[in-house]
DNA sequence: TTACGTTTGCAAATGATATTCATTTAGCTT
DNA sequence: AAGCTAAATGAATATCATTTGCAAACGTAA
């Protein structure tokens, strides 16, 4: 599993910064890669404190987001509202997403012409990019079938 | 100048609601109209305070800016952290935007060919979008010159 | 101009996230 | 192994943007 590899390359990122490699950081690290979907932080504290054993607070879970997030393990993937929904995207080839409006689901796609022609702009711009994101909302094949 | 028809059209839009017209929706119109930059609500609501005249309440610009957001004049176009950047987009061509992460400059750009591949990714999943963003964050040509 | 439903302003509620601070712990250093 | 020090944790509290409840003011149609 590429889980401890992450692991380890994440004590790298730790130790390299002055951090410390505490057992919170990767029971908080295991939830996240198990939990198997695009999640927000409290929906993630909830589920974490339903599990059995021993459970990290809401701030270290705060803490840790954060923490992967400039490890590069998580992303900020929508922006909906005032809800922030991220993704477990260590080891996973970039991509954007599709979400529908009307049942929340969400597609990733890939498209390498866009992130050419992106390169393209920034370029012309003299932009140095550094991540983007593309969301594109919508209504799903489901919700349409449903509409009828 | 068109800042008068819109507010025609947004009469219009408001009939047909079934909600009032009243002088302050009108004014946020032209305050928004006027800022001419993009703008986040607290902001917007700090400059308006000190416009002399006629203030509109906190809860009044933001219960406006909804309306506008649903009328169209308004979009939603950068989602930083948890901050929320608007811009007035009526009349206005649909573009995109690089962020500089730096400096918070923002620049606009448009690229045809993003958007039609957009539409072809749409369709290859039987998607029906109603609307996107892509914001590309990065370091503007200045703030890279000024760390040499 | 009356009558009724909507909008407004204010204050208070919310909800997500950040922070403070006292306590515990990781990881040196003897 | 024991001690030391800085960093991490948990709980409570603060903050920030945004929303809501409510009474008073206002817009509109008859």
């Amino acid at each position: 599993m590429q889980v401890d590899e992450l692991k380890s390359r994440f004590e790298q990122f730790l130790k390299q910064k002055g951090y410390k490699i505490t057992k919170g950081r990767f029971e908080i690290v295991d939830k996240i890669a198990s939990y198997g979907k695009h999640f927000e932080i409290e929906e993630l504290v909830r589920w974490i404190a339903n599990q059995n054993k021993t459970v990290a607070s809401r701030s270290t879970v705060y803490r840790t987001v954060r923490l992967l997030q400039d490890f590069g393990a998580i992303r900020e993937v929508i922006k909906l509202g005032n809800r922030t929904i991220y993704e477990f995207v260590a080891g996973k080839p970039h991509h954007e997403h599709l979400i529908c409006v009307e049942c929340g689901k969400i597609i990733e796609f890939y498209k390498d012409e866009i992130e050419e022609l992106q390169d393209k702009v920034c370029e012309e711009h003299s932009f140095t990019p550094l991540n983007h994101r593309l969301e594109i909302f919508g209504i799903c094949k489901d919700c349409m079938e449903k509409r009828t």
